[in-house]
DNA sequence: TTAGGGTTAG
């Protein structure tokens, strides 16, 4: 049980401050009653009159726990408690920790209106403040006093958080920029910048980071540059990379803590590689929450429903109580399997089961779930009766199912919602010019065509990583920039030609626009995991896997494609999209055509 | 006497 705020009072004009218990604060937790009793002890020896004493007491209330911070906050109001800057920067650090960091910066503005000077610890905690507050306008506006007082480029702490909130919230370019003009690199400034691009979704170029940082000689990896580039391979399913980092972790000696192990089993989940993700699970002694989801999300993810039920049951026996996140993970794997009834059980008793309230998360799994079922009135009604406002996200879920079951009434409905919330949604106008089209009304077409094009309202293209010899390579949908392009394409003519022979032309259900037969098979079969496998059989060895990650879902067209590539030139091909995993193998596919 | 970087799902 948590304990309650103790608070300290003054008694009365003659500035003999006394501490008096609140009737809320029956057990404080023993480290507050010792500061408490430390407290007492100061004002009755007088001691607390030492701003240095006092800055010791109020730095350790303020870093103690989240709930004394009010009891810190109380030396400020205080008229009697000598401050110095350090006890202003402790309760600044306590709040920029918390769940309320927007107090970090009144705290600081006070601190200013009293005539105490800032110095060099300040300002990384009011920017760590800023950072979880989201605020970038906050953020420069402390750049910009940073500079004023001219504390930038002296300090090593004040630059790396600089970089780093810079690299989050602003730009990764200017933080990049910061980080070349900086007078001090040490390994938490590489983090700081290859993290940034991790968090804008520039994984390739985070790896390349790490190696420039290798190639720089003066500084080694840590487990943290070593989580980061793990979770970088594990979004590009870079495996080559992901092992290599792995024997680097052992060979440079580096300590296989639980949490960079939880980060390589996703990264081995990710990237295809799911048996050596459930070896290092099980050679694994210190499982937490993080470990098991990690691992249940990673059986969701290949379909493998039944061993992610084994394994919540196994980690209640373990005493590790699921999470919201374990409850994703576990929807996912009944939105794969196909299990809509277990997966409804599990989201109407999830409150009662484990007192987790269903999340928005929750809502676009089982959503998803009952649409890909066909349940598409079900999912309808549990949007409009849930106890969360719908997102895009969630609206898109339904939409997707709606497109998948051809229901082009629902379809209308939710294209309406998404577009109220996002009138510029590119997945919504494609759907409305695809359903148009479908009826040949090819004015109205036009017009959402046009709308689009002035809007400059765009799909995010489909794009293909395959990784060949520890490079990863991407491909657009239409994509001739590779180098290799020539090769790439005779061994498109040849899949095509060997589809044909099995007496099928290219599939072209998929596409539904004003264009003609040949036209829809040459946008076919230039999809971009389309020209990834191409390129993957004539870059690999006969026989060996080809692996292809592929942002968007597959279409049922290069599904059936890549089935029968798997039989004709008897490969395995991996794709994990952006919903699952797909083994293809032998003609079959290991998700049994349901997705 | 204080300080900068981190992993899971969606």
């Amino acid at each position: 049980m948590r304990s309650s705020i103790p608070t300290i009072r003054t008694a009365g004009a003659n500035c003999t401050p006394t501490i008096l218990s609140q009737k809320s604060c029956l057990r404080p937790s023993p480290a507050t009653k010792l500061l408490k009793q430390t407290h007492a002890k100061l004002l009755r020896s007088g001691k607390i009159h030492d701003a240095v004493v006092a800055g010791k007491l109020i730095s350790g209330i303020a870093n103690s726990h989240p709930s004394n911070l009010p009891y810190a906050l109380t030396f400020i109001s205080h008229p009697c408690t000598p401050l110095n800057t350090f006890s202003w920067n402790s309760i600044i650090r306590g709040f920029a920790h918390s769940s309320s960091p927007e107090k970090s910066i009144s705290v600081y503005g006070q601190m200013l209106a009293g005539g105490f000077p800032p110095n060099n610890y300040t300002y990384p905690f009011l920017l760590k403040a800023s950072t979880h507050l989201n605020d970038c306008r906050i953020g420069l506006s402390l750049h910009a006093t940073i500079i004023r007082r001219g504390l930038d480029g002296l300090d090593p702490y004040i630059q790396t958080s600089l970089i780093s909130f810079h690299a989050v919230l602003v730009s990764v370019e200017t933080a990049h920029q910061l980080f070349d003009e900086s007078s001090h690199r040490d390994i938490t400034s590489w983090n700081s910048l290859i993290k940034g691009y991790v968090a804008s979704g520039r994984h390739i170029k985070a790896i390349q980071m790490f190696h420039e940082m290798q190639d720089s000689g003066n500084v080694r990896g840590d487990e943290i540059t070593m989580l980061t580039v793990v979770s970088a391979c594990a979004h590009l399913g870079a495996l080559e990379m992901g092992r290599w980092i792995h024997s680097y972790i052992d060979r440079n000696n580096l300590i296989l803590t639980p949490n960079l192990r939880t980060a390589l089993i996703n990264m081995y989940a990710k990237c295809g590689e799911i048996e050596s993700a459930k070896t290092l699970f099980r050679e694994m002694e210190e499982k937490d929450v993080r470990t098991w989801s990690v691992m249940i999300g990673g059986l969701a993810l290949h379909g493998h429903a039944k061993e992610a039920f084994d394994l919540v049951e196994e980690m209640q026996r373990f005493e590790v109580l699921p999470d919201s996140v374990t409850i994703t993970a576990l929807l996912c794997a009944c939105n794969h399997g196909g299990m809509v009834e277990q997966g409804r059980r599990i989201f109407s008793k999830m409150k009662e089961d484990y007192n987790i309230e269903p999340t928005i998360e929750h809502y676009g799994c089982i959503v998803a779930l009952l649409g890909r079922a066909g349940r598409l009135e079900e999912a309808m009604d549990l949007i409009i009766r849930s106890s969360v406002k719908p997102d895009v996200v969630l609206w898109g879920s339904l939409l997707a199912a709606c497109m998948v079951h051809k229901n082009t009434k629902m379809g209308e409905i939710v294209v309406k919602e998404i577009l109220k919330l996002d009138p510029e949604n590119a997945g919504a106008h494609v759907f409305l010019s695809n359903l148009y089209a479908e009826f040949g009304k090819w004015d109205i077409v036009q017009k959402v065509r046009n709308f689009m094009k002035e809007q400059r309202i765009r799909k995010p293209p489909g794009s293909s990583l395959i990784e060949i010899n520890g490079v990863v390579h991407e491909f657009l949908s239409g994509d001739s920039s590779h180098p290799q392009f020539s090769r790439i394409y005779m061994m498109l003519d040849e899949i095509s030609k060997l589809v044909s022979l099995k007496g099928q032309s290219f599939p072209t259900g998929g596409v539904s626009f004003d264009i003609n037969e040949e036209d829809k098979e040459v946008c076919l079969s230039q999809h971009s995991e389309k020209l990834a496998v191409a390129f993957g059989l004539v870059s690999t060895s006969p026989g060996s896997v080809i692996r292809i990650i592929k942002n968007l879902r597959i279409c049922r067209d290069c599904h059936t494609v890549m089935k029968m590539i798997s039989e004709k030139f008897g490969r395995v091909i991996v794709v994990r999209d952006c919903n699952r995993f797909h083994h293809f193998s032998g003609g079959v596919c290991s998700c049994g055509d349901y997705w």
